[in-house]
DNA sequence: GCTGAAATCGCCTAACG
DNA sequence: CGTTAGGCGATTTCAGC
């Protein structure tokens, strides 16, 4: 692997794999301007390298009876890194929370979790998360609908970014 | 399209492509136990129906320089429709601005952004989201680190439930 | 070193039972 | 849903820049 510097058309393969994750390899190489075979290498590099983690089928929640998506603050009494470590653990083997995001400020964790219902949310709000150890305070927010959601790296910003540099 | 009920392969078809979105359809139709035209005819009907949206690379954002990522609770002035909906149409425009999503209670939405660096981040957030029509208050809480990344939908609580059913 | 061309292999994807 | 079968893509090999 070189010194980790992406070209042009390796930021370019990324933009697509990102958009279109089961595009073909002869399809991703016309697009960026190269043959197949030189293309799949480059693609491989880049899964070896990190820059790609994985690939993904963007499932529909609410299609599969997951109705329910909220926002829950958490506040944490001690934040030893022991602590910390432990509540992260936990948030892991919970399935209805999906994310979990340390922050600074007041408050400690923000989670992403999901529900097929509010009573199911409920049942684990007050029965698992209320209740987990060292949890000192959790305030839930309902999202009402999405407005965005598309996690991608926003490769526009970064293409102009380069040009201003160069 | 029938009643749009899944039966249990066709979950479990949801479920592998979503873990692993580049699988062959030679491999998916091995690992769900049927043969591949009638596992492709599945995806293409799941494809159609809205349950996989799309598929996707899941991009590193880091190795890209996007070091920062950033929660804003977004409150608004005036909650009327059209005033939501002209933040939302503002939101989807701003690239660093990756989700935007409404919420109950006092704050309005939540927005997840990513950014090069704080100062980058600094100036979109003085300049653009706090400048914007119609938003009374912005708290911002930094990213420290992400604990849990997965907004998969966990099949596990779906498929729990349906034997509970059953 | 890299890319591209050719060839092989395996998969995709109709058509049919 | 499975089987068959033809065409296309994936992937290795090898030559050229």
């Amino acid at each position: 692997m070189s010194g980790g510097k992406l070209d042009p058309i390796d930021r370019h393969i990324l933009s697509e794999l990102q958009a279109d994750g089961r595009m073909t390899n002869v399809e991703l190489a016309r697009r960026v301007g190269i043959s197949a075979p030189p293309c799949l290498r480059r693609v491989r590099t880049l899964e070896e390298a990190g820059y790609i983690r994985g690939y993904h089928a963007e499932v529909d929640p609410r299609k599969l009876g997951f109705e329910v998506q909220v926002f829950a603050m958490v506040g944490l009494n001690s934040q030893a890194e022991s602590d910390l470590s432990a509540f992260e653990q936990q948030c892991r083997e919970w399935p209805l929370v999906r994310e979990c995001h340390m922050l600074n400020g007041e408050i400690d964790f923000i989670l992403k979790c999901v529900a097929p219902d509010l009573s199911t949310f409920q049942s684990f709000l007050t029965g698992q998360l209320t209740a987990a150890p060292n949890v000192a305070s959790v305030k839930t927010s309902l999202v009402i609908r999405d407005a965005k959601n598309e996690p991608a790296v926003p490769f526009e910003v970064l293409e102009e970014r380069l040009s201003r540099l160069a």
